[in-house]
DNA sequence: GCCGACTCTGCGGATATCCACAATAGCCGC
DNA sequence: GCGGCTATTGTGGATATCCGCAGAGTCGGC
């Protein structure tokens, strides 16, 4: 599942690549062309992408901001013969991970792209925690939710009935369900939980 | 304070550039040279960088190598005539805000000085914040650190003082300290304090 | 040697939090 | 209408936290 996509129309570049890559036991994808891999792309695609820029149809670059716009977050690193200033600082400022110009030393290449598989590993890992986080933030109601804003924001149990207008027992009575249904036992392993904290 | 810096060795440019961004109410300071910015360069010194690349003596690439290694985190926009991707690549992937080749926009270049002059006091600010935070926690006794940690990892009293080996009596006095230091007035709020959160 | 810190501890009481048991009421779907 | 979910509140008791009052031991500086 994560390998290395080379989006590349040109077969024999494609071939060379997936050579150099699987000689390094990087498993790696190829794609002729811009819209087959936006075609196949899915949200759980794993792994980084090697982009060529200038393709028949639609561009590397072009490629890359309508994989933004759909919300991927795979590292993306930039392979090109027509270098040109704007448009690497264009790329690189959008979030590109980085642009390589041919002739591209092969070890360092493979390096960058071990590096962003690392990190695309990294950051699924996280996101899969969040995830999970945002599952159970899911499950609590309106009003679980306020009291457990409120919670975290450190106010005492006395000050939350008051400002929402209800009993302290009431109050409890949420706050032991927030508790409850994200699985934490006091106020300061939640604030840690949704403040993304060690 | 906060102002443009303007390193560049060519005089008329350092002069069209001042105007440039005088009669756009933005203050600039000219450098005729790296050596002269890096040696008056203070952790104080506010604003942003335009770096010429190429300069007599000391390179704005090399400049920029030095004032990261001391610290400096102002935001620097490289300014060159002679582009090269490879350059502007390392260069944004060091963290330079930006690389414009010449002939450039001015609104546009305007616009981006504007805009890493603001990025730049809003750093400053969370970071006179984080100063303030390190200063309270200077005062903080090596027992009173050992609590805090224990309380913001949110164990209960009597679990840090099993921990520690003393009396939870002990552990209220160091808690209550801590709290006072640190100026907060519930564990929740140190938590947020500690870990950054809104 | 005295003074100021830091550390440690106990007692007792005021608050706050946690929780089981119990009950009322509105809303929604079967 | 009945059952389930949500929201609400109360009583009462077990724990935990917050604090003032009091006392004691160590260590380093003047």
């Amino acid at each position: 599942m994560t390998m290395l996509h080379i989006v590349d129309d040109d077969e024999a570049i494609r071939d060379a690549l997936g050579w150099l890559f699987q000689s390094r036991n990087v498993p790696v994808a190829g794609w002729p062309s811009a819209e087959a891999f936006l075609e196949a792309w899915r949200p759980d695609t794993a792994g980084c992408l090697l982009l060529d820029i200038r393709m028949e149809g639609m561009s590397g670059l072009e490629l890359f901001d309508r994989l933004l716009s759909k919300g991927c977050r795979m590292p993306v690193i930039f392979l090109t013969g027509h270098g040109d200033v704007p448009i690497a600082v264009g790329a690189l400022k959008k979030g590109a991970r980085d642009f390589v110009e041919k002739p591209f030393n092969d070890n360092e290449l493979v390096d960058r792209v071990i590096d962003a598989l690392g990190f695309d590993a990294e950051q699924r890992e996280r996101e899969a925690g969040q995830a999970g986080l945002a599952a159970r933030l899911a499950t609590l109601t309106q009003r679980e939710r306020q009291v457990m804003e409120l919670v975290v924001a450190g106010r005492l149990n006395k000050v939350i009935a008051d400002e929402l207008g209800i009993s302290m027992r009431t109050v409890e009575v949420h706050r032991s369900h927030v508790f409850e249904k994200m699985r934490v036992k006091t106020a300061v392993e939640l604030t840690r939980l949704l403040t993304g904290a060690s």
